[in-house]
RNA sequence: GCCGAGAUAGCUCAGUGGUAGAGCGCGGCCCUGAAAAGGCCGGCGUGGGGGGUCCGAUUCCCUCUCUCGGCA
């Protein structure tokens, strides 16, 4: 049987993926599936960039704009989801191209999820509650009795994450370290090709700094003080942005302050995704340079494609 | 020109006669149901130039340069 081909672009924000990805889409039958937890959200266009639906008419996008800001959302979701539209793709004889930057997304779909162990809200709720009154230290503590393994992987002060593992247990009676030995990813059926748009630091930051003054001449401030009106939920909240916007809207500092924020901790963001990206030994990195069209950027990438 | 204050990390500045810190910035890393989140690590430095005192100077003294105030 003929493999399915999958192809993914990855990159830091603001490096230009999803031009990119429309350009490389028009070349090879494809309809691009957003590998992004926050361009999931409607109403939220301008302060998680998403493309105009103008730009989205001639190739088809998946999984944006597709959730109410109230409605939470995670990686669990997201697999079944993508997985989904990934089918109903090869149905139709057309190239998946996956497109975004947040890592565990990626991870998820390649790689896989460990079989299923939803969130509890009951256990959650106390376990939050504990964290509060004990301590993460108790918790951590609690952990490192329950499963030693995965304390070892956890740092005392990432509540999260212990949270998570004392959930999983405290619900299944199995240690989170031993489920997450059975990650079932993509199988041999399908031939998967990343690519990595990267740049010099100096380059995206400037990038960054010049979409965010974008962003505030598209109407962020608008667009998010009509979301600050809902109940946003935990997830939809951190798109950076919200939280510093807020501020300013509170009068806790200036707008150019919140802006220098929103810049900050986009670099930050931006950082820390390269950092996740460089492990993955798959990725074949296009660099890019001043004055590269996505184009230029596609024609490149297509030239390592290999879709026979 | 005179008087005063200052010159220490990329920036703002603290401190000490035994070769230096803090915040911000920046860099590196972790990551399995919140991931644009959350967590960890790292000082990255010809202490303005030159001379002197001292066992030893970034710290004390002299001098030069520059910056900022005030007076002319």
């Amino acid at each position: 049987m003929q493999k399915k081909n999958i192809i993914f672009l990855l990159g830091p924000t603001g490096i230009g993926k999803s031009s990119v990805a429309v350009s490389l889409a028009k070349k090879i039958k494809a309809e691009i599936i957003s590998c992004d937890s926050m361009q999931v959200y409607r109403k939220m266009e301008v302060v998680t960039c998403q493309l105009k639906p103008r730009e989205r008419k001639v190739i088809k996008h998946h999984l944006i704009g597709v959730l109410k800001p109230q409605q939470e959302y995670n990686a669990a979701r997201y697999r079944r989801q993508a997985l989904a539209i990934c089918d109903q793709l090869f149905t139709q004889g057309k190239i998946p191209l996956f497109v975004g930057g947040t890592g565990l997304y990626y991870s998820v779909i390649i790689d896989g999820l460990f079989p299923a162990v939803p969130q509890d809200k009951l256990i959650r709720v106390k376990l939050e509650k504990q964290l509060k009154t004990r301590g993460s230290q108790y918790l951590y503590r609690r952990l490192s009795q329950l499963d030693s393994q995965a304390a070892a992987r956890i740092h005392p002060h990432d509540s999260r994450r212990i949270i998570r593992a004392l959930e999983v247990y405290l619900k299944t009676g199995t240690r989170i370290s031993q489920l997450q030995k059975n990650r079932v990813g993509l199988n041999k059926d399908y031939k998967v090709r990343i690519f990595g748009l990267n740049a010099n630091r100096a380059m995206i930051y400037n990038a960054i700094d010049r979409r965010v003054d974008q962003m505030f001449n598209q109407g962020l401030l608008k667009e998010v003080k009509a979301l600050l009106k809902y109940k946003l939920s935990r997830t939809a909240k951190c798109a950076i942005g919200i939280r510093e916007l807020k501020g300013y809207f509170d009068g806790k500092y200036s707008l150019d302050e919140a802006r220098r924020l929103i810049q900050r901790n986009s670099r930050h963001y931006a950082k820390r995704q390269l950092t996740w990206f460089r492990k993955d030994k798959r990725i074949r990195w296009i660099n890019i340079k001043v004055g590269d069209s996505p184009v230029t950027v596609a024609k490149r990438i297509f030239k390592f494609l290999d879709l026979s």
